[in-house]
DNA sequence: TAATTAACCTATAGATTTAGTAGATTAAAT
DNA sequence: ATTTAATCTACTAAATCTATAGGTTAATTA
């Protein structure tokens, strides 16, 4: 299940991506047009701050502006920031490896390569789509 | 993220897949084989007989049972059993829909059509894939 | 320089979900 | 009648999600 974090946080980008100007875009301004709580969304953008996806300016005037043309921000990027490992089990992530408890030998595991073709599927989908994409 | 209850219940439809016969296995066989909570593995046991994957016998020599062979046991149907819906979100599933609050207007979502398509991709992985392909 | 603006930071809280435990009951076989 | 193994009910601990509250910092403007 997709978060109200991952999805807030789309929403956000988007609507910073469907504007003409590159000019800062209030926190205000996007939680009460999207309708998501203001400080919910503070938390959400300064995160994507944090990992380069967002500049932000202070003061008035101030705000948040994307870093990048729409087309140049990569899904599958703006996914692990938000949501975290595209994989369903962290044994397959490639970005979030980490062991299973309950499995002995991976490659017996009969979930494994189930697990592989979803995340391989949904990689193939996120690694081509931008957040031009989405506008 | 999957849970460790479709986990364990996917490695608990696989080792009944395994054997050449068909007679009933018991929950403490499972357990025991697979590391997972006894316990823990019962209710999800319990899940599948009631939603009509697994067959029940009770007293000595009972245990549960596969209903229909391996390769007629569809892993888009036991997803959507023990993990709920294959999308991710609930305003795209098929099986399970819901509306968004923060949504005035579905289709005007900028989140809306990117979720279809990993929603498809997973299901036609899913759908295409029975019991039989885990073992 | 003072006031205003808007991002930034820390802490916390309520709700929900997940994963698991405990203990009693029911039904089948011996 | 005893043993076996599924079934049922109820509960708990921990983690995660979705926020909320309140103060701090930096930039702009008057």
């Amino acid at each position: 299940m997709l978060s109200k974090k991952t999805k807030y946080g789309l929403k956000a980008l988007a609507f910073m991506a469907r504007k003409e100007d590159t000019s800062p875009v209030q926190i205000a301004t996007i939680a009460s047009s999207e309708n998501i709580s203001q400080k919910f969304l503070e938390s959400i953008l300064l995160t994507l701050r944090k990992n380069g996806v967002l500049g932000s300016k202070k003061g008035k005037g101030g705000g948040y502006y994307l870093l990048k043309a729409p087309k140049d921000i990569n899904m599958s990027e703006v996914m692990r920031i938000l949501e975290g490992p595209i994989a369903m089990v962290p044994c397959v992530s490639l970005n979030f490896y980490e062991r299973c408890d309950d499995c002995p030998d991976e490659n017996a595991c009969s979930v494994h390569s189930l697990m592989i073709e979803l995340r391989d599927s949904s990689l193939s989908i996120l690694n081509n789509k931008t957040l031009a994409d989405l506008i």
